[in-house]
DNA sequence: ACCGTTTTCCTAATATAATTAGTAAAAACT
DNA sequence: AGTTTTTACTAATTATATTAGGAAAACGGT
């Protein structure tokens, strides 16, 4: 029988073996590929035999979704802190493409989980999948202001696609191709300036104001 | 010892079997994901053990690696028909999108072996990198044409990697959101004509002419 | 300090996968 | 018909995910 209730002791315990497990998990699929992570590797790295990892994870999957929830997290966080600092609709969008590509590039394991489909078999929960959804949605809810301040021709859904579709294009150049490089150099990343100018001069294509 | 000459009916008869073996492997690969093939599921559906597989390919690395050689001269082959018919740049981008998503949708599991990397291991060889590197080759000699045509302030390779990762995002959050969908509808196959106007601007940016 | 409970980790076992070695049957060639 | 080549097989090796069941350690209250 689970026990519901632990002692604060044994559950910090308990929740900082998760944690390095995790942190472990991260390292192998950087190392290796998001798919290539093995039960067998992990325990080995965490100095323990495979089924033990079954006390903290009911499986791959588990550990998979687990991840797909912290890099959604993390992403939203990462976005929410850095527009902030936002002056106006054009620094925005400057700052949503820009945070893609560095969040993919500081974490490619995460961005692989849960922005590509990298790994056979692994559908995240109905919860992660909620999750994912809240976090999108705010962004068309922010689209929707822009809109207001734009008076653009395009929907507020296509704004958010459009952009998403620029950034994803953006980063995955970037990464399948100097994944080295940091944000804003190379082939693709020196690429930013002009998509937002094309971004920029399409917004603006039928309600010129502000 | 392997024998280089065999006769032709023989040799028919290989070839026929590697072919087959291929379009097994393909249609694996369509359904539970490319990193999901099996020598053991492919060799159920060919009526094998797994072993005789490896009178064919020398392991699952080699069919991969053949499926690749496939996907870029399947891709090239496409994409050189369809530009047949363009009648100007415009045209031209016009196909080159459209070609891009199509090809993806028709096959996914090429265009994932391709253009993304969800198998772990999996290096193609120099053999099938450089047949990918020639054809991406001609890409930059047609946009070195367009760009004297137009004047752009871009050079010959921006052209190209913003039109690729512009495909390339469109192409993504298609295959995952909308997968089903023709190429053209649904929510990012619609953005194409924004992303072709948004393309048009940059490139006629400095240079007015035509 | 002791004792029942909980937690943690283990070994053993099952099932599946990739690959190699060695071999038997079938097909082809002379 | 006899020899070679081709094809597919079984058996074995190694690695993987996961489950079952048990031992030892840690914990919590007395």
């Amino acid at each position: 029988m689970k026990t519901v209730s632990s002692s604060p002791r044994v559950q910090r315990n308990r929740e900082a073996t998760v944690q390095s497990i995790l942190d472990a998990a991260r390292a192998i699929m950087r190392e290796e590929g998001v798919a290539a992570l093995s039960m067998q590797e992990l325990a080995r790295r965490m100095d323990m035999r495979a089924p033990s990892l079954y006390n903290y994870f009911s499986g791959k999957m588990d550990i998979y979704d687990t991840l797909f929830r912290l890099g959604f997290g993390l992403y939203d966080e990462y976005l929410t802190e850095k527009l902030i600092a936002s002056t106006g609709w054009r620094d925005e969008l400057r700052i949503i493409i820009e945070s893609y590509i560095s969040f993919a590039l500081e974490n490619p394991e995460l961005y692989q989980l849960c922005f590509e489909r990298p790994v056979p078999g692994f559908v995240p929960s109905q919860e992660s999948l909620e999750l994912s959804f809240g976090i999108l949605n705010r962004f068309y809810q922010r689209a929707e202001q822009m809109k207001n301040e734009l008076h653009t021709e395009l929907s507020s859904e296509q704004i958010v696609n459009i952009v998403i579709a620029m950034s994803h294009g953006l980063t995955a150049m970037h990464i399948a191709n100097e994944p080295h490089l940091p944000v804003g150099q190379g082939r693709f990343g020196s690429l930013i300036p002009a998509a937002l100018s094309m971004l920029e001069k399409i917004l603006l294509e039928k309600g010129e104001n502000k």
